[in-house]
DNA sequence: CGTCGGTCGTAC
DNA sequence: GACGTACGACCGACGT
């Protein structure tokens, strides 16, 4: 670049408190706050990219009497101290300045201001143009031909034309205007009357203060002024030397030493990450230093064998499949990755169509020298999820064994409130890394390519990256589990449980075709009917699948009472509970409500189901997931098997299409009542756990307590209203909600559930007690050590802080729930494989396990599952589980 | 033509 | 405001 060098002096302490109060609040999840920091990097960053300087320097005030307390005593008396939650943030900042390795100077004895005018002279005596970065124009006087002053917040300039256009003055005169005005903020007096346009249109006059003294009779006529003016001689003169910013300090005067470096953007990260500043975060991640490490593509059968022999001696490796599709039970191997130690990777291609000039072995070749290490219990694998790849495995006839560790639950039981634990975030997590991704090696959008097709060579370097960063978070995240004390979860649950979820995606579900089309063409027929009806009730077509038409035509056009609105207040709601209403009324709403059934029923269950029915096994794999819930639940999706209908009839047809093997029988088998065991259990309550211990209904039992009848004078209605309070219990329930439920007053409902605490004190005492708990570590625990982090426990937000508090009640028994269940499922797999049964576990539905078993082995599969699944945990209570079995889900309900 | 928030409805 | 945990279809606004 042509032309002088340009430096930027920032005046630091100034930007302090514009970005301290610029931004309200803002601190890390643990509280502390960074809202000054958040402000004063966005500003050093806007000018860094903006004016993209070469020179700049950053100057702070020193705590402390400067030379100007020494002339005058009351100099900033009366500021208040700096608030304890900005002083707090300025190491903060400080260390942002250097990770930036933006130069940071200041001096005991001066403020900024005098480091900015001193080092303003010394550039300019070294041929710099100078731009001081600042909303203070206390600076205007330092302006000259080679000095402007900026704004970055305002984003306006001053120089020496503004100021002489603006006010008439040069800028160094400015400084007797500041002598003539004063500065409440810093309590510098000035001339009484005399504010800042006065100053400024007398300076003009007069040019200076001595000249307005010099001749200070020609002012006469403005007798006010006059008086004012002579009456505070001394104190212009001392205010004036007050606002002059020194331009001699005594510091180094080498300004190639402000010359800017590239930022420590590992610093900055680290920094970025610490503050929560997570875009901040993601922007200065690196690219990071990939040259050293070692990426290998492994062809020749020598090699193979070499590798083989590595990974064997190592004991624990890592391992990635690559393949040709997300879903496990319909991909092709394409490569196979490893690493067992940091930094360096293997990649083997099996099956790519672009292999250039590398020779490619058989799938034969490798799967023969591979499958012994992979099937030996006692060789350690790690994976990313490695549930798929074990699925993926299996289809080539390896067995998976001796997996110890899996990177992505594990960063899900270390925080299970986020759902980022893809190994792309876990290496920014952890390393601050940014991994090859996949759009950059196969493309995007409609021009990606299968991972079969990217070259061999590209395919290597992104295929072992994976399996290194797989291998070195396990490194990492091994040492926080065991820290946090998930490993016991870890090793006898989760990790045992993920490839007996695999073996139940494999063998999914039979479903029948034909009824799945026979239900879709009906519901279609229906629907079409339905259609015709609603647009001659509307008097017009309109997509009625659209809430928002829908609440047009009933609330504008049919003038029909709007009975709420929506969650978010963005138009009128038009749900079932509304729509139920409103049907008292007109014909329409009835048909909407049929009409929202059926679509649901055909869109979302037959339709999908038989979209998913797999080419090969004609039955539907769904994923089984255990990284999505914050308590611990498994999730299941691609189709979601756990919220097929049941409780309405034309809903619970659909199970009927869900149908057993030939030669073979559903059996359902579900834990009565878990949750409420479990509360049992966890509160220690003595009616509770008598009312389980006696076998009772615990619904009927809830009933005698609450409404005080007697026994036997129980009636359904009064049954079904404790079950509703029973339920409420476990989800931290209002009055308001069980009044809305029941359909009784608020007051009522308030009763009922004071009696219920009433009665059931040992529940009462363990609320109150796990809400405290919680507001102590803003964390709760499960019966078998799975946490769940609950920050907002603590938030002075009362809708956030009720919120934590339900979760804090619910999370302990909903997952423990499911860390029973899980348990179960493994022991239930165990067993299976030591009687020697071809009975297979289907699917989980979070109490309840369904099974397919051959016809002949149904008895023995009922005690051996009963046998399992009530022992699989001692409680205080015992555990009970309803059997039912039949040709279909339907019947094998109860 | 994808993404994303909003609404609604299904399960335990 | 107002009951915990999920998945997913559909709409419509918005950005490419």
């Amino acid at each position: 670049m042509a032309g002088p060098k340009t430096i930027f002096l920032i005046d630091g302490s100034a930007f302090l408190y514009r970005a301290f109060h610029a931004i309200r609040s803002l601190s890390t999840s643990a509280g502390h706050p960074t809202n000054a920091t958040f402000g004063f990097t966005r500003i050093l960053l806007k000018l860094l990219k903006d004016k993209q300087p070469d020179y700049a320097v950053v100057f702070f005030d020193v705590k402390g009497p400067t030379f100007r307390h020494e002339m005058y005593e009351e100099y900033k008396a009366n500021r208040p101290p700096m608030p304890e939650e900005l002083a707090v943030q300025i190491p903060d900042i400080k260390e942002v300045v250097a990770a930036l390795n933006i130069p940071l100077v200041q001096k005991p004895g001066f403020e900024a201001d005098d480091l900015v005018g001193t080092y303003s002279r010394l550039a300019q005596e070294q041929g710099f143009k100078v731009v001081m970065v600042t909303g203070d124009k206390d600076f205007i006087q330092l302006v000259t031909d080679d000095c402007i002053l900026w704004d970055p917040m305002k984003d306006t300039v001053t120089d020496r034309a503004k100021v002489k256009e603006e006010m008439g003055i040069e800028p160094a005169q400015f400084i007797d205007v500041l002598g003539l005005a004063g500065d409440t903020s810093d309590n510098i007096p000035g001339v009484k009357g005399v504010g800042p346009k006065t100053a400024i249109k007398l300076v003009a006059e007069f040019g200076s203060v001595s000249g307005i003294y010099d001749r200070l009779d020609d002012l006469k006529k403005k007798k006010k002024l006059h008086e004012n003016l002579s009456a505070s001689q001394k104190i212009v003169n001392l205010s004036r030397d007050l606002a002059t910013i020194d331009k001699d300090v005594d510091v180094k005067k080498d300004i190639e030493a402000f010359k800017l470096e590239a930022f420590d953007t590992h610093k900055a990260f680290e920094l970025f990450q610490a503050f929560e500043f997570k875009n901040l975060a993601t922007e200065f991640a690196e690219k990071a230093d990939k040259t050293k490490k070692i990426y290998k593509l492994i062809t020749g059968i020598n090699e193979l064998e070499k590798l083989a022999h590595v990974l064997e001696n190592k004991g624990v490796f890592a391992i990635d499949t690559e393949t040709t599709s997300k879903n496990p039970t319909e991909a092709d191997l394409v490569g196979i990755s490893f690493s067992y130690m940091e930094d360096s990777g293997f990649y083997i291609p099996v099956n790519h169509t672009q292999a250039g000039d590398h020779e490619q072995p058989s799938k034969e070749e490798i799967l023969r020298i591979f499958k012994p290490l992979l099937e030996d219990p006692e060789i350690h694998k790690v994976g990313q999820n490695i549930k798929y790849d074990y699925i993926v495995l299996a289809r080539y006839g390896i067995t998976l064994e001796g997996i110890a560790f899996d990177t992505m639950i594990a960063s899900h039981l270390l925080n299970p409130g986020i759902r980022a634990h893809s190994l792309d975030r876990i290496a920014m997590n952890l390393f601050g890394y940014k991994m090859i991704s996949y759009e950059e090696v196969a493309g995007k959008g409609k021009n990606q390519i299968g991972f079969a097709e990217v070259p061999v060579d590209i395919a290597a370097d992104y295929a072992a990256e994976d399996a290194d960063i797989t291998f070195m978070a396990y490194e990492e995240l091994k040492k926080q589990i065991q820290d946090k004390g998930l490993m016991p979860l870890m090793e006898t649950v989760e990790v045992p449980l993920l490839s007996v979820l695999a073996r139940m995606e494999m063998a999914g579900i039979r479903v029948d075709a034909s009824e799945l089309f026979r239900m879709s063409q009906n519901f279609e027929s229906e629907m079409r009917d339905l259609e015709k009806e609603i647009f001659d009730l509307a008097g017009e077509t309109f997509n009625i699948n659209s809430s928002q038409q829908l609440g047009v035509i009933l609330f504008e056009k049919l003038e029909l009472k709007a009975v709420k609105k929506t969650k978010k207040k963005t138009g009128y709601s038009t749900d079932v509970e509304v729509l139920t209403k409103l049907a008292e009324t007109h014909e329409l709403p009835e048909k909407i409500l049929r009409y929202r059934t059926l679509g649901k029923l055909k869109s979302t269950y037959v339709d999908a189901l038989s979209e998913l029915v797999h080419p090969d096994t004609g039955r539907i794999h769904t994923s089984f997931n255990q990284t999505i819930t914050v308590t611990g639940r498994l999730s299941s999706s691609n189709p979601n098997l756990q919220n097929i209908p049941i409780r309405k009839p034309e809903g619970r047809k659909i199970r009927r299409a869900f149908i057993p093997a030939e030669g073979c029988t559903l059996v359902s088998a579900d834990y009565s009542q878990i949750e409420l065991r479990l509360l049992a259990h966890c509160a220690d309550d003595a009616i509770l756990i008598e009312a389980f211990n006696d076998g009772e209904d615990i619904h009927t039992r809830t009933a005698l307590e609450v409404f005080q009848v007697l026994p036997g004078l129980v009636t359904d209605e009064l049954r079904s209203q404790a079950k509703a309070i029973n339920f409420g219990i476990v989800y931290g329930m209002s009055a308001f909600r069980l009044s809305k439920e029941l359909g009784i007053s608020r007051k009522m409902a308030q009763a009922y559930i004071d009696s219920y605490f009433n009665r059931y004190s040992g529940v009462k005492a363990f609320i109150d007690n796990t809400i405290e708990e919680t507001k102590k570590t803003c964390e709760v625990t499960t019966l078998f050590g799975r946490k769940r982090r609950l920050d907002d426990i603590r938030s002075s937000n009362a809708n956030l802080r009720n919120f934590a508090q339900r979760a804090a009640i619910n999370t302990p028994i909903q997952g423990s729930a499911a860390d029973l269940i899980k348990m179960a499922m493994i022991k239930m797999e165990t067993a299976l494989v030591k009687a020697d049964m071809a009975s297979k576990m289907l699917l989980s539905v979070h109490d309840e396990i369904i099974f397919e078993a051959p016809d002949e082995e149904r008895d023995q599969l009922l005690a051996l599952a009963k046998k399992t699944m009530e022992n699989v945990a001692p409680l205080k209570v015992p555990l009970k589980v309803n059997f039912g079995f039949g040709e279909n889900w339907a019947s094998a309900g109860h």
